[in-house]
DNA sequence: CGTAACCTTGATTAAGATCAATTCTCGTGG
DNA sequence: CCACGAGAATTGATCTTAATCAAGGTTACG
């Protein structure tokens, strides 16, 4: 049931029912399949997008083809809102386009599209929309901030016990965490290659931190990890 | 006067006069001196700042000592804004810090500080500054996306050029840009080291698109130049 | 099974960081 | 007005990290 699915949306938590009907009845949902394209950044700009089952990735595709993943975003999850608060003339021109690339990373992955000018309009409307939105931009600003100290202050072995220990915290079994994504994903959003990711996990698993076995990777030594990255 | 400066901010931009009194009531002015800190990231988060006049970085240093620019603050810009929409509860506590360090880049740097939970009333009850807020922290997003895409994307003297060109965007003298920043802090902001900054700087002027000479820095050839970032 | 995508491993290269040594610039005090 | 000293900037030599290039191996799935 969308309804349902809406109110699962952290900046729509704050809506009764029947401002979530009259959501519901503005918004579009799209299936996607493993390696879809959402929307490219030559497109232009329809709305923002909300995950619902599935895993989306939002990247950059540099002029020598090299790709480097922003975000991942995981369920009941909004991405490409930032372009909504562009000069407003600006969002509802035609020649305005998404900011990066967006795909879909498994089968049936489900998205909800909400389009740029009601959304506008409900957003001006609603006092508690606006804060909750104030509120998610902030969350995304920290994680980018702590994306840029990673890129820029780290090397590859620590972004990669870091990611490994930032899985762990949501994952139930604290004793491994189980990769979602595919190891050339997971090396284009730490910054760096296939090769180089395949080496540093050896290098981690020699100095038995980890233990690899394709997509799961078993803790041996969580203080150990902890130590490692700082 | 503060009234006027406060008016000069674009998330205060929709206030009237009685409003930008009350305001003004609140907030503390703060005067600092080149290389003064603001603030370092281990203290209790007291609020978010706006600069007035002067420079202000924004930046975190790792644990061997890199210092890593995120942010250069020109006047009338806010900077430390994200940690006021952090859990609610936590933004209150003693234990609460600044997420990265602050420092004046210039002399008599004067700062506003408005403190977080006057801030906090005024945002819930003022919708006007809600959509203001959220639109300046989308601009913030975008800033870093792009920080981002350069950072993983480019090499050190495609983000150098790239550089030059978004500062001749907002110099009223189109044919040179001076830098505003020492180039120690310029190698901090680009993810690079003062003495590959001078050696990609000399490059770029062996090619003929610049021509460097201390803080000003030719263009030579604009069309270049530009070429050369894609 | 067969094939394509994914992953790993090895050898080599290149970009940029580090280390070390000057040189330049500019504010301060004699 | 000049000399001095500190910080800023440059330059050269070397080293390190991670990217590139190339070749196999593994897995998943029709």
């Amino acid at each position: 049931m969308l309804k349902d699915n809406l109110k699962k949306v952290y900046i729509f938590s704050g809506l009764d029912d029947a401002e979530l009907e009259s959501l519901a009845k503005i918004v579009r949902i799209k299936t996607f399949n493993k390696g879809d394209i959402i929307f490219f950044d030559t497109e232009p700009y329809l709305g923002f997008y909300i995950t619902v089952t599935g895993l989306v990735k939002i990247y950059k595709i540099s002029k020598d083809g090299k790709e480097h993943i922003l975000h991942l975003i995981p369920a009941y999850n909004t991405f490409a809102e930032v372009p909504l608060f562009e000069n407003l003339n600006e969002v509802f021109e035609e020649s305005f386009r998404y900011p990066a690339n967006s795909m879909a990373l498994e089968d049936d992955t489900r998205v909800i599209l909400v389009p740029a000018r009601q959304f506008r309009e409900l957003l001006e409307s609603d006092r508690h929309i606006c804060i909750k939105m104030v509120s998610a931009l902030a969350k995304r600003l920290r994680h980018l901030n702590h994306h840029i100290e990673d890129l820029t202050l780290k090397d590859v072995a620590k972004r990669v016990a870091g990611y490994i220990l930032s899985e762990q915290k949501t994952s139930e079994n604290k004793e491994q965490v189980s990769l979602n994504i595919s190891k050339n994903d997971l090396a284009a959003y730490l910054g760096t290659i296939p090769e180089t990711l395949s080496r540093t996990l050896k290098k981690l698993q020699d100095e038995d931190m980890i233990e690899v076995d394709g997509k799961i990777i078993k803790i041996c030594d969580l203080d150990k990890l902890k130590d490692f990255t700082r």
